[in-house]
DNA sequence: AATGGGACCTGCGCGC
DNA sequence: TGCGCGCAGGTCCCAT
């Protein structure tokens, strides 16, 4: 489910209601999210008693710290989000509050991954991501584009590229900069790149803004929809006309993903 | 280095 | 109505 924008206002919201809250108990419904400690009993003990010290984000990551050297981690992957508030039925893991508020882990395709560890930064999935992208100057990000032969959408969605882009934002960030997503990185010309450069920032925070896309099960922490999905303009619109230039959107298979562009203004 | 395929999972919508 | 298929916001591992 939840690319960048999605996580970040995950993590800002519960920041407001997170923060200082000891964890009074940790029911886990389905142990197949719980990765590390591998055993549950260990993975509750390790949280049990703690409080949240404070949320941060890191690509597409939620990490929780709780104390120097103990971190929750989660990873929501494709359809894992977060509920906040009364205890949820279908949660696949519930974490009890001393003021008896519930934080739910939902994940109907159970992809997702939950951690304790003592120092996140090791985790391989934390360790290999490329940087923020707004803590990234133009002439980097250039200079990283022009090594790469890879097809732009791919290296967009390569989180040691970039860490935080995924399938809807990849599309959006090429249209909106007028690039194919089947060129090669390497093919792009300055002007180009400082284009796909600002479109990524802006669609970003586009979609921050709106509290990001509900095109499937991505709910905020109260259970209410992203406004950023009627703001799309390529992403999941297939065969439907291009807002800009009327024809219609086209999609293709890229590295084993959907991708959806306007072969008219995309070039 | 880049690409393609499959695996991990469940559930939805569509065509027949 | 029922069933099979394709598809889904992510990532990892393997083979070429």
């Amino acid at each position: 489910m939840p690319e960048l924008p999605e996580v970040e206002t995950i993590k800002k919201d519960l920041e407001k209601v997170l923060l200082g809250r000891r964890i009074k108990e940790v029911i886990v419904n389905s142990k197949k999210v719980i990765k590390q400690p591998v055993s549950v009993q260990e993975f509750r003990k390790k949280l049990i008693g703690n409080s949240f010290k404070e949320v941060l984000r890191r690509g597409k990551v939620l990490i929780f710290k709780l104390k120097e050297k103990l971190y929750l981690v989660i990873h929501l992957r494709i359809s894992g989000w977060i509920l906040f508030g009364n205890q949820e039925e279908n949660a696949r893991v519930v974490f009890v509050l001393d003021n008896n508020k519930h934080l739910n882990y939902m994940d109907t395709r159970l992809l997702g991954e939950l951690r304790v560890v003592s120092d996140y930064t090791t985790l391989n999935f934390i360790k290999q991501l490329g940087p923020e992208i707004f803590d990234m100057n133009l002439e980097e990000f250039k200079n990283m584009i022009k090594k790469k032969k890879k097809k732009i959408k791919v290296l967009l969605m390569d989180q040691s590229f970039i860490a935080g882009i995924g399938n809807i934002y990849s599309a959006e960030t090429l249209f909106r900069a007028k690039i194919k997503p089947t060129r090669l990185a390497s093919s792009l010309n300055d002007k180009e790149i400082t284009s796909l450069f600002n479109s990524i920032k802006e669609v970003l925070q586009e979609a921050i803004k709106f509290r990001g896309s509900s095109v499937d099960s991505y709910r905020d922490i109260e259970g209410r929809e992203g406004k950023m999905e009627e703001r799309l303009k390529v992403y999941g619109r297939e065969n439907k006309p291009c807002f800009v230039c009327k024809t219609p959107i086209k999609r293709i298979e890229l590295g084993g993903r959907g991708t959806y562009f306007c072969p008219h203004c995309q070039r």
